[in-house]
DNA sequence: TGGAACGTTTGAAAAAAATCAAACGTTAAC
DNA sequence: GTTAACGTTTGATTTTTTTCAAACGTTCCA
């Protein structure tokens, strides 16, 4: 019974590191970050090297990085002088706003150089004028749909907030 | 002058390779895919290889790897039995769609785990399951979003078409 | 047929990234 | 002060990924 729950823990972090690999972070945040969530309550460091299996470090160094990505956050307790880590409660959400920092970088790139190139001129400057238009509209739009979903998905939260708190 | 826009072509496809890379995809293929948005005609694979100043061997798989993805596309001229690359008009579409898949098996992971976490049980299951359940719905509506995305995007790729040809 | 022009596959080499063990610095308890 | 309990940094090591050069197979043309 708790061997399942086990196993099943396992399988998720597992799943969580390539999914975060997919999207050009490590497999290790990913697998802490999995972990955490699984977690009920906070985890030291140790507990988080002794569960995946890896030395202080590596986890050590990518705490920080998922820190710094508001994904997980550090937390006291009263009895110990260790550090505690918990899943940040918008973990989904930030992960998101920080995937909408990349499509803001494509849009940059897309208007500087619509600008550079217009700029320089020259004869087959037209076709590639028209990709890098299309790309910034592209670009544009995406911008706007991410924030109307994250909008939309703060209406929703706040649901599911008061949903729990009346059962 | 050319030479300016030699500069900027260099620099475009090294932006591109970084953005790729950043989205959990190689940067070969970044430059590979931000060598032909440039060009205004389809490249040759020794063209490709002497213009990244690369072998043939990974330009020959990271080409089938974007044509999988749909992200270039292989034609041939008359004149040539070479085989030539151009990029897929919608590749940024493409791309997004690509994405979309990931966010897909996200959800399905969440679902999966929901499911089985409920019917293993145990204790300390039910903050777990609140997570998971928050999960699923925070994918739930990026699915959404992202098929109302590309409809629009739909709508707007016409109306540029249209104008393009107006004009 | 034979050979030249291709693209693909493959095994090895190089480069990059992940990981580790140990040294280090800091803080808190005694 | 001294020591023990931490987390962090660092340089070396391992693993993974990228890249290459060469062999290979196929097609086309002489």
């Amino acid at each position: 019974m708790d061997k399942d729950l086990e196993k099943l823990k396992e399988e998720f972090i597992i799943n969580f590191g390539w999914a975060y690999k997919a999207f050009g972070l490590s497999k290790l945040m990913g697998h802490i970050v999995a972990l955490l969530i699984y977690s009920p309550r906070p985890l030291s460091l140790d507990e988080i090297t002794q569960a995946l299996k890896r030395s202080k470090g590596p986890v050590s160094q990518i705490t920080r990085r998922l820190r710094d990505k508001n994904l997980i956050r550090r937390v006291w307790q009263p009895t110990s002088r260790k550090d505690y880590y918990e899943i940040e409660p918008e973990v989904f959400e930030n992960a998101f706003r920080n995937n909408l920092e990349l499509v803001r970088n494509n849009l940059r790139i897309a208007k500087t150089f619509k600008q550079r190139v217009a700029d320089v001129g020259g004869d087959d400057v037209n076709a590639l004028d028209t990709r890098l238009s299309e790309m910034q509209k592209f670009y544009e739009l995406m911008d706007k749909k991410y924030k109307e979903f994250l909008d939309e998905w703060e209406v929703e939260r706040e649901n599911l907030e008061k949903n729990r708190i009346n059962i």
